[in-house]
DNA sequence: ATAAACGCCTGGCGGC
DNA sequence: TGCCGCCAGGCGTTTA
């Protein structure tokens, strides 16, 4: 469920609410989330301090210290902060206790998330950070690196922007708004995307990314953040969801059709092969 | 070597 | 109302 801005949103609102508290205790009740050895997690974790909270493309990391606790919240994984007298909801896999008596609760309805922990020396030049490619709002990005990697593949251009390891951050909905901003049609093949296409991407990626980290991202469907706080972002949607609405620009019935098992939405006037 | 399909899970929705 | 198939913002693994 969460991209870059929903994920970055959780981000903040859990270093402001949890930096420096300490984990008491784990109770994994779900434990195929966590990869790696179960009981070295759970010792791992008792009576370690939350340094901070940082996040690298879609993925959460909790400094314990000498090592990080990495956290993918796939499609549908949420944290919430619950008193220890709430009782344990049906989707709540991991429960945090904190050493001031609240709990720290990893609810995920599908299963799909993970959580590793990794050793903080090397953990970028390790999968599975090490495989992801730059963020679009990185100061450093190279939009002519997107250029050159895009020419030597032949995929619809919407698969390859979700591919992490091409450029990090983008999922479903980002990847359909940021196409729509560069007026790319989601199939055209990537070798056939221009320098100026490249650099246009690159720009709009950073821009509709931006607008939605600032915005605390998008609720659509049932999501909402740590706190069930809702981003704003999905009235700022252009395309997403907005199959057989008016185009903004052109009035055109926006389409829906798939790319790769995906739904994608886009206006067949705007966007051009 | 690359790209597409599958699998992981559950719940909500529309159609009958 | 109930059942059924399809859909869902991700990604690692398997197959073609």
């Amino acid at each position: 469920m969460p991209e870059l801005p929903e994920v970055e949103t959780v981000r903040r609102t859990l270093d402001h609410l949890i930096k420096g508290q300490t984990i008491k205790e784990v109770d994994v009740i779900y434990p195929n989330i966590v990869k790696g050895d179960l009981k070295t997690f759970k010792k791992t974790l008792q009576n370690v301090t939350i340094q901070g909270i940082e996040r690298k493309g879609k993925f959460l990391l909790f400094d314990i210290g000498d090592k990080y606790l990495l956290s993918h919240l796939r499609m549908e994984g949420k944290y919430f902060i619950k008193p220890l007298s709430e009782p344990i909801n049906k989707h709540e896999h991991i429960i945090f206790y904190l050493a001031d008596g609240g709990t720290l609760r990893y609810h995920d309805v599908r299963k799909f998330g993970t959580m590793e922990l990794k050793d903080k020396h090397d953990v970028y030049d390790t999968p599975p950070l090490s495989l992801l490619g730059k963020e679009p709002i990185e100061p450093n990005f190279e939009p002519m690196k997107l250029y050159k990697t895009l020419k030597q593949k032949k995929k619809a251009v919407k698969t390859a922007l979700l591919d992490q390891s091409i450029i990090s951050g983008l999922g479903n909905i980002y990847v359909d708004e940021t196409l729509f901003c560069a007026n790319i049609h989601p199939e055209k093949r990537t070798y056939k995307i221009t320098k100026k296409e490249a650099h246009t991407l690159a720009l709009c990626a950073k821009n509709v990314l931006k607008k939605a980290v600032d915005l605390g991202g998008s609720s659509i469907r049932s999501y909402t953040d740590s706190l069930g706080i809702s981003g704003r972002f999905q009235n700022e949607l252009k395309v997403h969801l907005k199959k057989n609405e008016p185009c903004e620009t052109c009035n055109r019935l926006i389409t829906k059709i798939k790319v790769n098992g995906r739904g994608t939405y886009f206006c067949k006037t705007c966007q051009k092969r």
